[in-house]
DNA sequence: TCGACCGATTTTTTT
DNA sequence: AATCGGTCGA
């Protein structure tokens, strides 16, 4: 038997490697190794112990994570297909949840609404309530309701006083709609897995027997629904093992509850807890700074994270007047790493929210370098993806309100709102499904004739093809779907600009479905499930050739070489949002810790002056308080304007690059440069160009230049844009 | 019922 | 900027 891969671990590391039987909880400290030791625990039980795998279960919080952890449980144990369920608890959740679909009180297939749907169908309820939606914002309460799911509340368990009584009737209403839907939300999914378990202790009871060994990942941020569901699979056999630390808990307005992982060990006797304190991850000036700004938090575990990585670069940090710029400095930082011989897959740009994706983005398309941007608008979140899939809903279940509503009338077939609110009112005072409501609603004469001509031409091209959504391929089936709906005749139509990208993420979709009949299919239903729980960020870290960017929610388990945090400024930094919420800007700081140790090597901090909000108007920012809580890094030190010219030196002299093609090309100091329609310039990658548009001064300007046919867009201080000498 | 137009309004993070 | 919802004329 080997053991070659207890090697080389640290004693702590092999302690909880090796912990026998037994709850066993373990605090690892940012890049304490933890993915190694969970992955090594689960071979060494499986090599060592004699542990069917069979009877392992491994919770993660994302699905990278959990197919990460499987593949090097793979690598360790050279086998493939081990028979453990390692996943995310949601996906763990569904699986258990279509096995005893005949115990639910939801349909046999039921759908899972992800949050675009949620708000949709949220949208119907205060509509049907007669709410004000001013007054009560659906968005608002679909949080209330996601809160109250995630600590385990139903409707009824909701007191009146302290919560509002609009929320209570809401969310009763939502989810009596919810079950017309045959739907589960994200938290339902969770929430009906333990109810399942309370009803029927027998099949909770099969998986308890099943699973001898469970074993979770980031256990801080699980909240209470997801403790209670691992707690009575676990307790059976009593071997529980939480992997997690408290200062990274960052999900807090998830439901997520930090007293999970610090009551572990009352809840659990005989609690065997493992500290993992070495960080094998950063250098020192990197890990001093992370726990400096951390140490600022109250009520911590008590920690000391060290490392042996003495020296390295210091930390950097800059000011930027701009958005514009301090993009452009990021990626003049990111150049000067390049030549150092980092690569682009090496370096990973993180900010606070999406939005600050863009600058970024703009600055490294004009100076060429790859890049990828995880999260963001993903694949199954673009509007003709959720409408084309609404159409394969409805083939699988017509009663869907969303999926209907989505689709009943798009491209338009003469069905207006008027008529879909007769269908909601018919189904509902017949007791009845949509569908039936709208047959019903037909056949009572309660529609014009046109409208009701129209419905029921709708209902029976969806009709054909429910009859077929079994035995059809389902790429064939959505194809059909597509022709028949008219959908893409729709797109090719409209005359936008996006419809060509759009055509493509349809043919891409069909690629998808194409793939996963290959891969051994099991119908719409399972297609729309997998659909519903991966994301695009499932793929961040498969690509080694281009820069990262990401939101550090999305960043947290990763590590890079080199790490840029953009947007170092109160009010984003923490975000505002957060500011008012009790423990929100706790939550915050452990979130800049998760950032700053994210980095090996080079950590880079920056922050902008000015920043555009909601495109048009500027505002003045202040440096985030993380920055003047660093010793040494007042937000003053450090300024690097990769442009400003060494004191005394002249301005920048006019070079001359060449002389082609009837004139002389010169490189302008960017800081002097100026830009105007008409102008002739010359790009080393495409060549001589005229400008046609030109936005702004100095080195943030944008041009618009056209090659030939081609037009490109540059911010002027990145592009080596050289202008024609007159 | 449709489509054009206008004004208001943007919760940040994710399964 | 971009999207969403409401309004109004055809």
């Amino acid at each position: 038997m080997s053991e070659a891969f207890l090697e080389g671990l640290n004693p702590e590391q092999l302690r909880a490697v090796t912990h026998g039987d037994g709850p066993l909880m373990i605090l690892a400290g940012a890049g304490s190794g933890k993915t190694r030791v969970l992955t090594h625990r689960i071979a060494w039980l499986v090599q060592h112990a004699g542990v069917d795998p069979r009877s392992i279960l491994a919770l993660t919080f994302t699905n990278k994570a959990a197919r990460e952890m499987s593949h090097r449980v793979e690598t360790l144990l050279g086998t493939t297909a081990t028979g453990s369920w390692i996943g995310t608890f949601h996906s763990i959740c569904l699986r258990i949840l279509r096995r005893h679909t005949d115990l639910l009180g939801v349909g046999r297939d039921f759908a899972v609404y992800d949050v675009d749907d949620q708000r949709r169908l949220a949208k119907r309820v205060v509509k049907e309530l007669n709410l004000d939606a001013k007054k009560f914002k659906p968005a608002a309460l679909l949080a209330g309701v996601s809160r109250a799911k995630d600590t385990g509340q139903g409707p009824d368990d909701m007191e009146v006083p302290p919560y509002p009584a609009t929320l209570v009737k809401f969310y009763t209403a939502y989810q009596k709609m919810m079950k017309e839907a045959s739907a589960l939300d994200f938290g339902d999914l969770l929430l009906e897995t333990l109810k399942l378990f309370s009803r029927h202790p027998c099949v909770a009871d099969h998986y308890a027997n099943r699973f001898k060994y469970v074993l979770i990942d980031e256990y801080q941020d699980t909240n209470r629904v997801q403790m209670l569901l691992a707690e009575r699979i676990a307790d059976r056999w009593g071997n529980l093992c939480v992997v997690g630390d408290d200062d990274q808990s960052i999900y807090g307005w998830r439901g997520a509850d930090l007293d999970n992982i610090l009551s572990f060990s009352q809840r659990h006797k005989e609690t065997t807890t493992i500290k993992l304190e070495q960080n094998y991850r950063s250098t020192s000036p990197i890990l001093d700074a992370a726990s400096t700004i951390i140490s600022n938090n109250k009520g911590r575990h008590a920690k000391k994270l060290w490392t042996d990585r003495e020296g390295g670069e210091p930390i950097r940090l800059h000011e930027a007047a701009t958005e514009e710029e301090e993009a452009l400095w990021i990626v003049a930082m990111i150049d000067q790493l390049a030549q150092q011989g980092y690569q682009p897959g090496e370096i990973a740009v993180l900010y606070r929210t999406h939005a600050l994706s863009r600058p970024v983005e703009e600055a490294l398309i004009f100076s060429g370098i790859p890049y990828v941007v995880y999260g963001g608008l993903r694949f199954y979140e673009r509007r003709e993806i959720k409408d084309a899939l609404a159409y394969l809903r409805l083939a699988v279940h017509p009663d869907d309100p969303v999926a209907l509503t989505r689709v009943i009338n798009l491209p338009t077939r003469g069905i207006g709102a008027r008529t879909v609110d007769l269908i909601f009112k018919h189904a509902d005072s017949h007791e009845t499904g949509l569908w039936d409501g709208a047959r019903l609603a037909i056949e009572e004469g309660a529609l014009t004739a046109r409208a009701a001509k129209a419905v029921g031409g709708f209902m029976e091209m969806v009709e054909g093809w429910r009859a077929t959504v079994e035995s059809t391929p389902l790429d064939q089936l959505i194809e059909r779907i597509l022709v028949e709906s008219k959908y893409r005749d729709h797109i090719e139509k409209d005359g936008d600009e996006r419809s060509s990208d759009r055509l493509e993420n349809l043919a891409e979709l069909l690629s998808a479905a194409e793939a996963f009949e290959k891969e051994g299919g099991g119908g719409a239903t399972r297609f729309l499930d997998r659909v519903a729980l991966v994301s695009d960020m499932d793929r961040a870290g498969d690509t080694f050739s281009a820069v990262t960017l990401m939101t550090i929610h999305s960043a947290k388990g990763l590590e890079y070489p080199c790490v840029f945090i953009s947007g170092m400024e109160e009010g984003i930094f923490p975000h505002q949002m957060s500011m008012d919420e009790e423990g929100g800007v706790e939550e915050e700081r452990r979130l800049c810790y998760v950032a700053a140790t994210r980095a090996k090597e080079h950590l880079h901090l920056s922050y902008s002056r000015i920043r555009r909000v909601y495109g048009n108007q500027s505002e003045y920012r202040i440096p985030s308080r993380f920055l003047s809580e660093l010793p040494g890094m007042a937000p003053s030190v450090a300024k690097i304007n990769p442009y400003a010219r060494p004191p005394g030196a002249e301005p920048q002299v006019q070079q001359v690059t060449g002389e082609e093609e009837g004139g002389n090309y010169y490189l302008p100091d960017p800081e002097e440069a100026s830009y105007s329609t008409g102008m002739k310039v010359r790009h080393p990658r495409y060549g001589i160009g005229v400008v046609t548009q030109a936005q702004g001064l100095g080195p943030s300007a944008k041009v618009t230049v056209e090659f030939g046919s081609t037009a490109k867009k540059f911010i002027a201080g990145m592009a080596k844009l050289e202008i024609l000498v007159t």
